[in-house]
DNA sequence: AAAAACCATTGACTTTTGTCAATGAAACGG
DNA sequence: CCGTTTCATTGACAAAAGTCAATGGTTTTT
């Protein structure tokens, strides 16, 4: 249990049996159906999750319209993490794509385990700083690219997630239409 | 000396005397002149810097345009992190828009204190926490927000910087050409 | 003080993206 | 297994943004 949770944390700290073990103690497991929330707008998040299996999205709904801010499959972890350090209200909705394991940390347990294991906060500020930067390029890339050099280097970046989630929702995560994308797609079909 | 840096630096994480002398000792002071460079794309970023005085921006050019990823005033931090951290080349400029007083953590300087002091550790944990619960709203906002809305969101967040940044920078920082920006502006007057 | 560079605005036109509606295929649930 | 929902595609048209070029006002530089 929790195998893959440990996994990415040893990647980037390496732990003792003890420190493992320690840290095992303020993690909660928990299943999620497909299609069902871990947190809706409004509510308060009450923990970052790590996904062990299965995969998630997180998305703000602007005028009846979805936009999906990220994708979380295995070895991801997602959150809202405004709500859930500060305790206001979420922006943010998190439902399951497929069938999901997760690690939860609640803001309890982040709480203590920055104050008693010195490997927690190194971790965190670690994972954190490496999404900074995936986020840094991403919203480059949106400023910057046509639509159709920003599909391609998704499905490049994470062909995993390309496959496994339905094409509107990679618009929406793009920030176009899901005729757009069709359409681009196939004007790249037709030039090849 | 280094005033803001310490004030900003303290509203997260208080210090005694004796770690701001400790702190102190592994900054460096440097001046930039108007349009001078911190960082050009291809060289490696050596250092975060912490805005004393000044303007600066960060920006990526694509097929010959500029797109800014960054602008960052007094009490701000910048830096191209992904290079800093791994010592590829950069793949951002980052230079000054005003006359500027900067606080630099080089890179050595920053390893040596995440050993030498828990604390900047967590200082460093809590700005990028920040800065990626804004970027991610800023993102948020690019895909679901038409411009205008972008636009006045921007001016509202970021009065200052509305004020003493040329108006074509900031419509490359929402990913619009100069005109585009120029016509929403007219037509916001217009309905007013 | 004059020349040069920079900047915002505007117009005419093109390209890209969105909107609305319809169709057929595939996936899903009972 | 069948009916329902979800999904991707396509067409016709509308709206938004980009391109190119010109203008006039500032600011900067010499």
């Amino acid at each position: 249990m929790y195998d893959l949770f440990f996994q990415k944390l040893q990647e980037k700290v390496p732990l003792t049996d003890q420190e493992r073990e320690q840290i095992k103690s303020y993690l909660t497991p928990k299943k999620l159906r497909k299609r069902q929330y871990l947190l809706q707008e409004g509510e308060v998040c009450k923990a970052i999750a790590f996904v062990e299996k299965g995969a998630l999205r997180e998305y703000s709904v602007e005028n009846g319209s979805e936009h999906i801010l990220q994708f979380a499959i295995e070895g991801w972890t997602i959150s809202d993490l405004f709500s859930f350090l500060t305790g206001e209200q979420a922006t943010y909705n998190i439902d399951a794509l497929e069938d999901a394991e997760l690690v939860l940390i609640t803001r309890s347990a982040h709480e203590e385990l920055l104050k008693a294991q010195p490997k927690y906060e190194t971790y965190m500020r670690l994972l954190i700083t490496g999404a900074y930067i995936a986020l840094q390029r991403r919203l480059t890339s949106n400023i910057s690219l046509p639509v159709e050099e920003r599909y391609t280097s998704f499905t490049e970046m994470y062909p995993d997630i390309a496959q496994r989630v339905p094409q509107h929702m990679i618009a929406s995560f793009m920030g176009v239409k899901p005729e757009t994308l069709s359409r681009i797609r196939k004007k790249m079909a037709d030039q090849k």
